[in-house]
DNA sequence: GCTAGTTTACGTCTGCCAGTCGAAAACCTT
DNA sequence: AAGGTTTTCGACTGGCAGACGTAAACTAGC
């Protein structure tokens, strides 16, 4: 075994389709593990950052430019992953809905729901990556990077459904992310469809870059005497 | 530059001591850095865990036993921290305020807001460590890491203010511990000091395992039609 | 043009919970 | 016994989320 380890990164890269969250997966065609689907990444050039290395190694999979964000999830040994001794760092990146990457003929979105067999624990880090996403939706503005540009509240509501796998109500949600300043409307509304119905409001987030929104409530400062 | 990088791990180790949140740092006596003061940590062996070599390399520095708690933080590339080319992975490990854990000549405890230089980009990596730790004590039980087995609410009180920095209410602090089920009354009472008083209630955590105990507030699941 | 159907918007009611305050309880010392 | 100290507990208040019903704004059909 060699003195140090081999560095990989991979990308759990989830993007709301079809009103379904669904995980950016490659099928193996070698050893080990062939037939089986997994995540994209791969090793750590000289040189590079994390950040630098997953997001060339995405590059091979889908258009980066397209990705909405990245942050790191959990580094581990993995044992199975390669022959040898591997260190690998996972990432979540995610795809607002409007767009629809070009992926080779390898490559496909799967629901998180109904997943194919994985590769090594891959399972697992698109578990990770899941719950890390629906912990941030509910106290970050971290919609912005599963959403549109612009969008009604009922099409937002169809967006967070789908991530956070439960109903959300739309008056509710409308009321909370108007109230933490984290939606604007635009003045704009939504012509109806065939079906008809009053227009809708659009709205967008009014900072494309995450931020706590939601204080935990517990345990807050108290208002000094001052 | 060699093909693959070194692994290192470095942990930051809390406890409340004297009423402030204190981390464990020793002074360097060799170069690089040499007189600065740096977290506990080393290189990845072969075939073991990465939490596998954070506690070999703390057992160096502080009893292991006495660690109430550790978590992985990030990950990151490190130019300056070695000749060389390096990916070190950070921890979070807490001590409860009743241990004083023997650690040897090159070792100290220094409150987070008072350090010392650092090596590195140590600096950063405390305040990430501080800050998870703060943000899981107001929706978690962790708690529980830093706090004796059994304790009175002014003493909580004590542990949570130096550990968020900032005033917490006895009251409120008691009522939200036992509504979500973290505290329970062990029936004892402490005895009062020379300065008397109402003796104490004495209280413990009921599980000594992290949990979550606050969900978000926010978004969710409605109560459905059933 | 009127009505029915559809979709969105909005106000209100309710209940829970955190922050605050004050009073009572239980101990000490003088 | 009186006064000081520390803990405990109940009650009031305000803010926010969940739920619901109604009004608004549009299409389609008669």
């Amino acid at each position: 075994m060699s003195p140090h380890p081999i560095h990989a990164t991979v990308a759990v890269v989830l993007q709301v389709r079809e009103a379904r969250l669904q995980v950016l997966v490659w099928q193996r065609a070698k050893e080990p593990q062939s037939g089986r689907w997994a995540l994209p990444g791969g090793t750590l050039a000289s040189g590079e950052s994390l950040e630098q290395s997953i997001r060339r190694h995405l590059a091979a999979k889908v258009d980066v430019q397209e990705l909405s964000h990245l942050e790191q999830l959990e580094t581990g040994v993995d044992g199975a992953a390669a022959p040898g001794w591997q260190v690998t760092t996972a990432y979540l990146g995610l795809v607002p809905t409007h767009l629809d990457p070009a992926i080779p003929a390898d490559t496909r979105w799967h629901p998180v729901d109904a997943l194919p067999p994985l590769a090594f624990d891959n399972d697992v880090t698109i578990e990770r990556g899941c719950d890390r996403l629906r912990a941030k939706l509910s106290y970050t503005n971290l919609g912005f990077a599963l959403a549109p540009p612009e969008f009604t509240v009922s099409e937002l509501r169809t967006v967070y459904m789908a991530a956070l796998g439960h109903a959300v109500s739309a008056t509710n949600l409308q009321r909370v992310l108007l109230r933490r300043g984290v939606l604007e409307q635009t003045g704009e509304r939504r012509e109806p469809g065939p079906s008809g119905g009053r227009p809708a409001a659009l709205f967008r987030f009014r900072t494309r870059t995450l931020a706590i929104t939601d204080q935990f409530a517990v345990l807050r400062p108290q208002r000094a005497g001052e």
